[in-house]
DNA sequence: CTTATTATTCGGGTGTGGAG
DNA sequence: CTCCACACCCGAATAATAAG
C-alpha cells in the first residue's frame, strides 16, 4: 500500500458517518474501558480524535499523535501508545496497514478503526478475557485466528444474517443491531416494535424514529452487560422505547405550558 | 504515618527492510 | 557495509495502592 493523503485510504473506512463511528465507539468502550490504563485512554481518545476526516480511518504517524497529546497537556510517552495500538489490535478494535513511500521506502501506518464484534447478549464477553501480565505473551497471530474463528462461526451459522434484513428497516438501525444480534429476525421484530410505538406520532421522521431506536438499544445493551436478567429482550425493549418517548412526550408538554404562560 | 506489593510508564535496545 | 525510520520487546524506575 503506497503512502499518501488520507482521502486515499477512504475505502477503508467501516463506517457510513462520523456519528455511526461514534456509536459503534461508544460500543466498544463499554468493553474494552477497563482494558486499558488511564494513559493508554487518552492516547486511544486522541487517535480516534484523528480519525474523523475520513470516519475511523487515521494516517498519522504515531510521534505526530504523541505531540498532539503533549501540546493537550497529556505527557503521553512513545511506548505508551505503542501499548495501546498493540492492545487495540488484539482487540479486534483497529487494524494497522503498513504504507510505503513511492520509492518503496517502509512510511507511516494506517489505523483502521474496526466495527464492533459482539456474539451474542451474553454477559460474559467483558467477564473473561484477562489481557495483561502473561497473556501478554501471546503472539498477535494467535488472537487473529481467534478472532478469524470467530466470525467463521457467525458467518456458517444456519440462520440468516443481518445483510437479509427488509429494506423498511434504516440501515443505521440495522447495522446497529447486527453488532449484537446479527439476525434478520431479530432486527426485524426490533424496528417493529419501534413501528407500532411510534404509529401515532405522525410528526415524527424516520430519522428521529432511527436515532430513538438506538438510543433504546444502547440503554438495553447497557443493561445486559452489567449483568441484568433479561428473559425477553423485545419485551424489554418495548418498555424502554416507551419510556422514552413518554419522557419526550412530557418534556414537549411542559414546552407548550411555558410557552401558553 | 511508613513499608511492602503491585501496576504503570519510560528509555533503550533489537529487528526489519530498503536506500545510499 | 551503515543509516534511517519505524514497530516491537524488556527491564528498571516510578507511581499507586494495600498492608502494617
Amino acid at each position: 500500500m503506497k503512502a499518501g493523503s488520507i482521502e486515499q485510504f477512504k475505502h477503508l473506512s467501516q463506517f457510513r458517518d462520523i456519528r455511526d463511528f461514534n456509536n459503534q465507539i461508544e460500543q466498544w468502550m463499554i468493553d474494552l474501558k477497563s482494558k486499558f490504563t488511564k494513559s493508554e485512554l487518552i492516547a486511544l481518545k486522541r487517535i480516534i480524535r484523528f480519525s474523523a476526516k475520513i470516519a475511523g480511518v487515521c494516517n498519522a504517524k504515531i510521534q505526530t499523535l504523541v505531540s498532539a497529546c503533549h501540546e493537550a497537556g497529556h505527557e503521553i510517552s512513545r511506548s505508551t501508545f505503542e501499548r495501546m495500538l498493540r492492545k487495540a489490535k488484539k482487540f479486534g478494535l483497529l487494524i494497522v496497514y503498513n504504507t510505503k513511500k513511492e520509492n518503496g521506502k517502509q512510511a507511516h501506518n494506517v489505523y483502521v478503526f474496526q466495527r464492533y464484534t459482539s456474539i451474542s447478549s451474553t454477559n460474559d464477553v467483558a467477564e473473561n478475557a484477562k489481557i495483561d501480565g502473561a497473556e501478554n505473551y501471546h503472539s498477535s497471530f494467535e488472537t487473529n485466528n481467534n478472532i478469524n474463528k470467530r466470525t467463521e462461526n457467525v458467518e456458517t451459522e444456519d440462520t440468516l444474517d443481518a445483510s437479509y434484513t427488509s429494506s423498511r428497516v434504516p440501515v443505521q438501525f440495522r447495522d446497529f443491531v447486527r453488532c449484537f444480534w446479527n439476525d434478520f429476525t431479530i432486527i426485524e421484530e426490533l424496528w417493529k416494535v419501534i413501528q407500532i410505538q411510534t404509529y401515532y406520532y405522525t410528526y415524527m421522521t424516520l430519522e428521529e424514529k432511527t436515532q430513538l431506536g438506538i438510543s433504546a438499544l444502547k440503554q438495553m445493551i447497557r443493561n445486559l452487560k452489567r449483568g441484568r436478567k433479561i428473559i425477553n429482550i423485545f419485551g424489554y425493549f418495548y418498555a424502554i422505547v416507551s419510556a422514552l418517548l413518554d419522557r419526550e412526550a412530557q418534556e414537549a408538554w411542559r414546552e407548550m405550558m411555558w410557552e401558553v404562560a
